[in-house]
RNA sequence: GCUACUGUGGCUCAGUUGGUAGAGCAGCUGAUUCGUAAUCAGCAGGUCGCCGGUUCGAAUCCGGCCAGUAGCUCCA
């Protein structure tokens, strides 16, 4: 029989070859690192058989389908391993993720993290005895029939939720049998380097109403030096967490008796928040918006109309006792820290009669809100129960919505660009999609309406974005901009939102050019996000060492000995007075200890003054991340300095 | 909220099977005025996260709470 490669050409083999043999026809190279194969388009094993015709691509480690296939084989190694030290657990899912793969188990007795060694060496066991890997398929019937016989009752119920016309499929290494959809490596031999990682509870399906189980994180890796790469990677990389770093270069702290999620800033922290805040208001001035200042707290008459009180009440801060309707139990009057600015600016859309030509109305805001996250959610700056959005509204007609999501969008890429972001964000649309839970506004022609607007919006500005159901706001579609931290976990920085309902339910209107009533559309929109989010993931990226424009010290001086104290002062004073964050170090300290200390807290410029410069009117400077330093006139420097801060230069 | 782990002076860490706390750095004082990542000496600093229990005796064992970390759920 023939069958066509990928890259065009035909290759001649047996009747009933299978994949693993057609490799092996192509080269021996390449039969010894097929992991899996693709036919027409599909993946399957190596093992399954080929047809006349049949277009066949090899897939190796090198791809990333194959390293997937690979990963997830190990799952299933672990999973063996641990029936075979703990019979009476119950498996549930063992699926491959980004860097690596997971598998959620119901165990009798808890395990710790100690047990590792014990299920690795399990492991080790199972690859080296390289016991085959076989895949069999059977009827819906007897597939239960067989899962439940070995007691697995989490497969049960997956078998029970798969499709009518699935195919039901099983893996078998020797004793070990797993429901999978496969493919999977010819044997576990194939395994070379592997490590679990870590121990975490998860709920059976991600449903926090049901049990939760234990999930057990590994990696695994074509070569042991690569595993060990990306370990030591992994290491590095957590060096940089805001979280700790944060701390140590005294940006920000927590206190036990000021309470949790809730970060103090310290003088640096608070101060970049100040220059980034300045630097985005007065962009947002230039770009149409007009700022407002509303108050942190209202009645709970106002989060009635918006239907927080509703939709968001457990996750708000209520001031006062209130019974399970959210009226108060002794008849008070309730008030709530706000968790958004939205009704408050609506409160000034509607204080007087507009026209269509107010709109676009753009309000925005440097809001500081409140959201009782749950007490494991926080998460050093990234997650935190009070915090400061830059949040702002636009009211506009229908016609005018796309024009302002591309303007809200724009501005955003601008501000990622001064923070050298933009190339470390992905975009999510995010959609109710078929979720119709209760967490919703109940209006599916205006879900509707409003997500398909928004795609075509989003279509139009050709983002490369992707659609997640079940992620919108109570009240509309959002665009959510999207960054990770040191782990790799995803959080929203940026979000840009339409939303069909606010101008209904708080009774916005405005006069059109005929005379007649119209309700206008509301976009949602941060421009930076959070501040706090977006300062914690500042610092992972630079790992604190933060572009000259928002560093809280740009130039630290250092006299050598007290004799050029005053030169060193006097160059202090002059930068400062051209608005240059600049500092002495007045310390009797040699000039080695001071260096050091200014090295550590990342100053960009470090200003080294001497007798020599003293007198011949010059600074010898280190500039951060460069080896050599230089001696310049102080002039010289104060001019290139001002410019790069003015500028906003990103090295 | 759930699962697992952690909590010793400002920071980083010691502290053996329960016998009543130790170091380095930082701080303070003194000396040193020394040219590119830690000058020397001395001093001071801790009811071992908090509360309760077991015990003759608890930093060490047990329980509750508080806070921190990873993950789940949730989310800017």
């Amino acid at each position: 029989m023939e069958i066509l490669l990928k890259n065009g050409s035909k290759l001649q083999l047996e009747k009933d070859s299978d994949c693993q043999a057609a490799a092996a026809k192509i080269s021996e190279g390449l039969s010894r690192s097929a992991v899996a194969a693709k036919i027409n388009g599909k993946l399957c094993d190596l093992s399954t058989k080929l047809s006349n015709g049949d277009t066949l691509e090899i897939i190796t480690l090198k791809d990333k389908e194959g390293l997937d296939i690979y990963r997830h084989t190990c799952a299933h190694v672990l999973a063996q391993a641990i029936k075979n030290i703990y019979p009476t657990c119950n498996l549930a899912i063992g699926p491959v993720i980004e860097n690596g793969f997971y598998y959620d188990i119901d165990f009798n007795t808890p395990i710790t993290q100690d047990d590792f060694e014990k299920i690795e060496n399990e492991m080790n066991k199972i690859i080296k005895s390289k016991t085959p890997i076989e895949r069999f398929e059977l009827p819906r019937k007897e597939a239960l029939k067989l899962m439940n016989k070995y007691k697995e009752k989490y497969k049960v119920e997956l078998i029970n939720d798969l499709p009518e016309d699935a195919v039901i499929s099983f893996y078998k290494q020797g004793s070990f049998t797993d429901l999978c959809r496969g493919p999977h490596l010819e044997n576990t031999g194939k395994i070379k380097a592997f490590k679990l990682t870590s121990l975490t509870g998860a709920y059976w399906r991600g449903n926090e109403k049901n049990k939760m189980l234990t999930r057990i994180y590994g990696t695994a890796f074509e070569k042991k030096s690569q595993l060990e790469e990306y370990l030591i990677a992994a290491e590095e990389a957590k060096k940089r967490d805001h979280n700790k770093l944060g701390r140590d270069l005294g940006i920000f702290m927590t206190s036990d008796v000021v309470g949790q999620g809730l970060p103090i800033l310290m003088p640096k922290g608070a101060k970049i928040l100040q220059i980034l805040t300045r630097f985005v208001e007065d962009e947002e001035a230039k770009r149409g918006f007009m700022i407002t200042k509303t108050p942190n707290m209202a009645k709970s008459d106002l989060y009635k109309i918006s239907g927080h009180w509703s939709h968001y009440r457990d996750k708000m801060f209520v001031l006062g006792e209130v019974n399970e309707n959210g009226e108060s139990t002794k008849g008070e009057e309730i008030m709530a820290l706000r968790p958004m600015t939205c009704p408050f600016q609506y409160q000034i859309y509607k204080n007087g009669l507009k026209s269509y030509r107010d709109l676009p109305c753009r309000y925005s805001e440097t809001a500081t809100e409140f959201r009782k996250e749950a007490s494991g959610e926080m998460h050093g700056l990234i997650r935190v129960r009070q915090f400061t959005l830059s949040d702002g509204h636009i009211i506009c007609t229908k016609e005018q919505v796309e024009d302002e999501f591309k303007r809200c969008l724009d501005l955003s890429y601008y501000i990622l660009d001064a923070l050298g972001m933009r190339s470390d964000v992905s975009f999510r649309f995010s959609k109710r999609g078929k979720s119709k839970s209760d967490k919703y506004i109940d209006d599916d022609e205006a879900w509707n309406k409003t997500e398909s607007m928004m795609k075509v919006i989003l279509d139009d500005l050709k983002l490369d974005y992707v659609e997640a159901d079940d992620e919108a706001a109570f009240y509309g579609p959002k665009l959510d901009i999207q960054a990770k931290n040191v782990y790799g976990k995803e959080d929203t920085l940026i979000t840009i939102q339409i939303d069909f309902a606010a101008g209904h339910s708080f009774d916005m209107q405005y006069i059109d050019a005929d005379g007649s009533k119209q309700t206008p559309y509301v976009i949602h929109r941060s421009s930076i996000g959070c501040y706090e989010r977006t300062l914690a993931l500042l610092i992972e990226k630079y790992a604190g060492a933060f572009p000259l424009w928002m560093c809280p010290t740009q130039v630290k001086v250092l006299p050598i000995t007290d004799r050029t104290l005053a030169y060193a002062e006097d160059i202090c004073n002059k930068l400062m007075s051209l608005g240059i964050r600049c500092e002495v170090d007045r310390r009797n300290e040699k000039i080695g200890y001071k260096i050091r200390e200014a090295k550590m807290e990342k100053t960009p410029y470090i200003l080294v003054v001497g007798d020599k410069e003293a007198e011949d009117g010059t600074v010898n400077v280190n500039k951060r991340g460069v080896e050599d330093k230089e001696t310049v006139n102080l002039e010289l420097f104060i001019e290139k300095v001002v410019k790069e801060d003015k500028e906003k230069v990103i090295f």
